[in-house]
DNA sequence: CCTCCATGTGAACGTTGACTAACACGAGAC
DNA sequence: GTCTCGTGTTAGTCAACGTTCACATGGAGG
């Protein structure tokens, strides 16, 4: 989408994205103030409403855009792998990337969910589910048998087991990170 | 500690702490208010000052409170189980069943301890790590060789595998969710 | 050159929220 | 009975913060 041209609008914008996911990440949402914002990303204050509707709106463009890149990929790897072997390997090899090099995405979007106003949350949620869902086709797949209810305690525990970079990494260690994650994720599926 | 009588000064301070920890679970530390814990505990506002000197004081009660149980928890398993075999199999049941029966504390500890003052984060930081090295000890005694960095990595993982409950358990699934969650933690250390 | 639009600024404004002050009231000690 | 202490209340106070406003400025298009 967006083939026009629509020249470089985003540098400011996409700066200031970045700067309160960091801050987000680190404060947590409420407890990062928009002149916090505005300062880190070199502009002070209100301009921020030049970019983005509010405070909340910032957030929900934020979480949205995660979500979506999050299930686009898991498409992708479904398209590109239609056998179950080798999905659920591509599946984590996917997450442990993006838990590696995005630590802040992975902190706020779990943790400020709540804060989003009712429409993004919903959307959100949605394509969480879906990514969720393929996940859990995969686990089901491949692996000992188990119940719905526990394909789906697996998928998250995965996710939790994966997601704890931000908690553990010393963004030097990414390298040697990286292959214990996925082969403990392995072992555990 | 404390063997003089003392009778019931803690009915009305346990209640604000369990309501406490509810609220800060679900909105975070910034986004609740004193008013708000206070009308959950059957009181009415600035009473939590009769229980605790701030916000950020009953917070660092909470904080320190659950690091000082699971450390004790894990001295207690150490002194139990001193070959190495059952011990890691000890403390990974220890922890599925905190994070089963108490998500709340679970989410607060790891959302809001950058909320705490000076002082009391330091303290909640030791009490962790000290934990931690339990872990990453037991971790080491067991499974395959691996790089002290990995073993770290292993612990941290094997923490966000195990405490992904509060994130997927609908409270009634609580007890399907326990042997899942022990049989992946085991398969991935 | 003049206009317009995007982008920025600093100064309000209104609300929320942590915390304090002044007062009430019931129970145990003397 | 009175004093005191623990616990509660309601009415402030004060700072922080999200948001809006009025104004500046600089580059692109006629």
């Amino acid at each position: 989408m967006d083939l026009i041209a629509h020249a470089a609008p985003t540098r400011r914008r996409d700066q200031i994205l970045v700067e309160a996911a960091r801050l987000f990440a680190r404060h947590g949402f409420h407890g990062t103030s928009i002149d916090g914002i505005g300062a880190a990303a070199g502009v002070s204050g209100p301009a921020i409403y030049r970019h983005f509707p509010s405070k909340e709106g910032l957030l929900a463009e934020m979480l949205v855009g995660i979500s979506e890149h999050l299930l686009d990929g898991a498409r992708a790897i479904v398209a590109a792998h239609p056998g179950a072997a080798d999905r659920l390997g591509a599946l984590i090899a996917f997450q442990v990337d993006f838990a590696l090099h995005r630590p802040e995405l992975i902190t706020v979007q779990d943790r400020d969910l709540a804060n989003l106003p009712d429409e993004s949350r919903r959307r959100v949620r949605a394509l969480q589910r879906a990514y969720v869902e393929i996940w859990e086709d995969a686990i089901g797949r491949t692996g000992p048998p188990r119940s719905p209810e526990e394909v789906r305690t697996a998928a998250h525990a995965a996710f939790g087991l994966i997601n704890s970079t931000p908690r553990s990494a010393s963004h030097t260690d990414a390298a040697h990170a990286g292959p214990v994650l996925t082969a403990m994720a392995t072992a555990a599926l």
